[in-house]
DNA sequence: CGGAAAAATTAGACGGTGTTCAATAAAATA
DNA sequence: TATTTTATTGAACACCGTCTAATTTTTCCG
């Protein structure tokens, strides 16, 4: 079907990457596709399991990129901010998980076998995440503070992402409404505030 | 097969969710099989289909009962404590989430299609968690802010289950460490301090 | 009691899935 | 050009959720 010589092995893989990306985003984890990937690239689904080793290769691949996307969201957004950049921050937590809501949803809903984790390149993308949040917490602390950044932002991200959990998965809404985005922002301002 | 004079409907039900939901503890949600819950009951997959209608009937009606459970658990642990009720509440949610590692996460791994909502059971149990917690809320606020109590009771559920998470999906691990329940136990006491 | 109506249960068919792997085709090398 | 290495295929396998016609069991009524 498709020659060796149309794409390079890297070429391949990326376009795998961007196919399956845009699928997920489109049908969800639950009815994401590794076979329907393969149909819509043109190559059989042996192609796929060469270039990824396994499903959840490809799929840890995938959800690597919407890491490194997220991230490119949240970097774009503070460099638009002044002051509030915490507030910037949070909200481009919540945008792209309302934007990519099943690419993002992807990312929690796949869990790696327990005795296994994600390769070198995916932990990199999430702790550079991590990073860009941690700069802006500790440039928000005070002096005295300053050490307390990496522990607080771990404290942070999980309370942001706690918030916009319930958001996506209508909790709230259960439970009687709230605004998502005000609430993870005042959970941050006390804890910053000390 | 199985006779009908065996069960009633009630206890079909009841002994088909009890199976389930040890199936769901061994394997997890994304190995769940509503054939094999029906192997073990010695009844065919059709019954399964008969008695919930679908799989996302029979997945909510496992789901609807690990929150009973939870929330028993949750509601012991209160009995048992006296002060730091608040610490109390939170050490039992990750406690069952822990102890229950598969249900648990199958409660928020499932997602209903985006147009339909779990039924008036489902959301009751969910309801009836919430209104646990408020109630110790309530009672950890000062009078003057006796008001806040349901808006604020979402905010710190949305919290401690954002650092339930990270702890259970290794987020926390890959970042450097931390202790979630003290991490969560003390944005929750910053936001009932104010 | 017996037969008809109702309810419960079955199991096979259908179109999917991830996974493997021997066979094949293409490219690189000598 | 001949050989080796690499890439690619697609059928086979064992599952899955879903549907439904046929069957069994129970209930009900005369």
């Amino acid at each position: 079907m498709a020659r060796r010589s149309d794409h390079s092995r890297a070429e391949l893989r990326e376009i795998i990457i961007a196919t399956g990306l845009r699928h997920m985003e489109e049908v969800g984890f639950a009815h994401f596709s590794a076979r329907e990937v393969a149909k819509r690239i043109g190559y059989s689904i042996g192609t796929i399991y060469n270039v990824f080793g396994s499903y959840d290769g490809l799929i840890l691949a995938i959800n690597g990129r919407t890491l490194a996307l997220w991230r490119d969201h949240l970097v774009r957004r503070l460099a638009a901010a002044s002051d509030e950049r915490l507030a910037a921050a949070i909200t481009a937590y919540f945008e792209f998980a309302m934007r990519h809501r099943h690419a993002w949803a992807a990312i929690y809903d796949f869990r790696l076998p327990e005795d296994t984790a994600p390769d070198e390149a995916y932990q990199a993308e999430v702790r550079a995440i991590f990073d860009t949040v941690v700069a802006e917490v500790r440039a928000a602390l005070p002096l005295s503070r300053k050490d307390e950044a990496e522990g607080l932002t771990r404290s942070l991200l999980a309370t942001v992402h706690g918030h916009c959990v319930f958001a996506m998965n209508r909790t709230f809404a259960m439970l009687g409404g709230a605004d998502p985005v005000e609430a993870a922002l005042a959970r941050v301002r006390e804890a910053v505030a000390g």
